[in-house]
RNA sequence: GGGCCCUUAGCUCAGGCUGGCAGAGCACCGGACUUUUAAUCCGGGUGUCCAGGGUUCGAAUCCCUGAGGGCCCA
């Protein structure tokens, strides 16, 4: 931290300083609190109901930390805040006696816990009348300013501390994210599924198209890699016996950070035993319809000037059909990779080095499709070579049993029947391997040998998903940046 | 990777075009005030104007380079 503002800190340390001479301990360990300021809010309203005005509680306790101070001398108004409610406190010096004098050593941003009735003031706030009150923890840095806020995007992400402090709907927006998670495991659990955890250190970063960290293990002298998905420790425990199994967890990509990607971001992936990806699309529709409802109270979201609406069923459209609408490019007739890169090149969507067939239609989805896909969709019937862990159609081998889903003009899931064929599955990395060196592409999945030989055992029919919590997060609450739902989002240092 | 924009007090921001003593509100410091609500009133400016270099008698301001951040494009 840079020592600026050092005046505003040393008149906060001289405040502890005195503190301590006094024989007071700015920093306590225990805080006598009764009530959390919403149950004292509440207490008050019953005695009100009962009592009618002028109605006063027995002394509770409350704590929280100063958001306003507003002294007139011989009688002081605090504002406490805690993570329920604020709520105010009135400091008399006639009630506090000797007391009063420790106000001299308040500053905003201190936690307090003050005790007394609960009353309500002639201007119509439920108060708190202090008879005595005491420091929890002295703040020696100044809070934000309290009107205007914490703007600064970069001190907002930097020290989100200060950005939860200062703005309420930032927090308010944490906090939504957290019941989401909460919900999405609940409606999991309730269909039977089981959680997991699996290694984020991995010696083969497989199971998906995306570049991986290093590490280095120093005992083992051995490099790893951080995960890029969970898809294939998942499937072993599903060969294992663990019929339907998920893990929300944090997986790795080396990649740009960019309004959409954070390169390390929360992945909720899932696997059901005897399911197909049809199943399992209506289960994601299904899943986001409830944790909307949930967390939201309705299934319709403000999504800039549109609104999206997240009822179920949302259409299920071909890839080829909508890449065809959005940008008149037949990719069934574009098979070679020049080809097709010189049409991409027309319309001016670049592609670099030498693009596989696969990467460049991935890339005219998320240039023309996705952005488009506002409403929720589906979009299936993915190409094989695009879809390295998903079994093919029966009816057309080319393509395989896989869908997205799109919203905001975002992906957010994606899913497979898996692919459960252990020589197929080879034949599938060893393309992706070739295809690596071919194009000089370090997003090509990678052949994980312990993986193949858990196929071998035998693996059932298997409906999987990924979905980025993130991405969901960002859709449930209209925020069109990563960045504004994670907390900590990755800055470069400074 | 390219283009545009931003960076001034702890926080929110003026000033910059057209070079001439570094500004406001909140916060902070001193004083008044026993029901306030962004409390009010009186007094006080607390600064590496992102960094480095250049032009100039003189640079927050103009020019160059760099850093961090944002937006748009790829």
């Amino acid at each position: 931290m840079p020592e600026r503002g050092e005046e505003l800190v040393q008149v906060r340390l001289e405040k502890v300083a005195n503190l301590r001479k006094q024989g007071i301990d700015p920093y306590p360990a225990r805080c006598p609190r009764t009530h959390t300021n919403q149950e004292a809010l509440d207490l008050f309203m019953h005695a009100e109901a009962q009592h009618g005005p002028g109605a006063r509680t027995q002394e509770v306790s409350v704590a929280g930390r100063v958001r306003a101070l507003r002294s007139m001398g011989k009688a002081t108004f605090l504002d406490l805040r805690d993570g329920s409610a604020r709520l105010q406190v009135h400091l008399r010096k006639d009630v506090l006696a000797e007391g009063y004098s420790l106000l001299e050593a308040v500053d905003l941003g201190d936690h307090l816990v003050a005790t007394g009735p609960l009353f309500r003031t002639r201007t119509g706030e439920v108060t708190l009348e202090a008879s005595t009150f005491a420091i929890l923890s002295k703040a020696t840095r100044p809070p934000p300013e309290k009107w205007h806020g914490l703007k600064d995007v970069e001190t907002r992400y930097r020290e989100r501390h200060l950005d939860l402090m200062a703005n309420d709907e930032v927090l308010s927006r944490f906090l939504l994210r957290s019941r989401l998670v909460g919900n999405i495991r609940g409606f999991l659990n309730r269909r039977g599924f089981v959680e997991v955890e699996t290694p984020i250190l991995v010696p083969v970063a497989a199971g998906a198209m995306a570049r991986p960290f290093v590490t280095h293990h120093h005992a083992l002298d051995m490099d790893f890699y951080l995960r890029i998905a969970t898809e294939l420790h998942l499937k072993r425990c599903v060969i294992g016996g663990l019929d339907k199994v998920y893990e929300i967890g944090r997986v790795f990509r080396n990649e740009g950070i960019d309004f959409k990607h954070n390169p390390e971001y929360t992945l909720l992936e899932s696997y059901e035993a005897y399911a197909d990806y049809q199943q399992v699309m209506k289960m994601v529709e299904e899943m986001i319809y409830a944790v909307a409802l949930e967390v939201l109270g309705a299934p319709r979201i403000r999504w800039g000037d549109q609104e999206i609406d997240l009822t179920p069923p949302w259409p299920r459209l071909s890839l080829k059909e909508e890449i065809y609408k959005r940008s008149g490019i037949d990719i069934d007739k574009e098979r070679e990779p020049e080809a097709l890169a010189a049409r991409m090149a027309q319309m001016g969507i670049e592609a670099v080095g030498r693009a596989s067939w696969g990467r460049l239609v991935d890339k005219l989805v998320s240039d023309k499709v996705e952005p488009a896909l506002i409403e929720p969709v589906f979009l299936v019937d993915y190409p094989k070579e695009m879809s390295p862990l998903a079994k093919q159609r029966s009816d057309n081998p080319e393509l395989v049993e896989r869908f997205e889903a799109f919203a905001g003009g975002m992906e957010i899931a994606n899913s497979y029947s898996e692919l459960n064929d252990p020589q197929e599955q080879r034949l599938r990395f060893q393309q992706q391997e070739e295809m690596r060196q071919l194009h000089g592409d370090e997003d090509f999945d990678r052949l994980d040998e312990e993986f193949l030989q858990a196929l071998e055992y035998g693996m059932p029919p298997t409906g999987g998903l990924g979905m980025g919590i993130d991405r969901l997060v960002m859709l449930l609450t209209g925020q069109q940046s990563i960045r504004e739902v994670v907390l900590f989002p990755q800055l470069r240092a400074r």
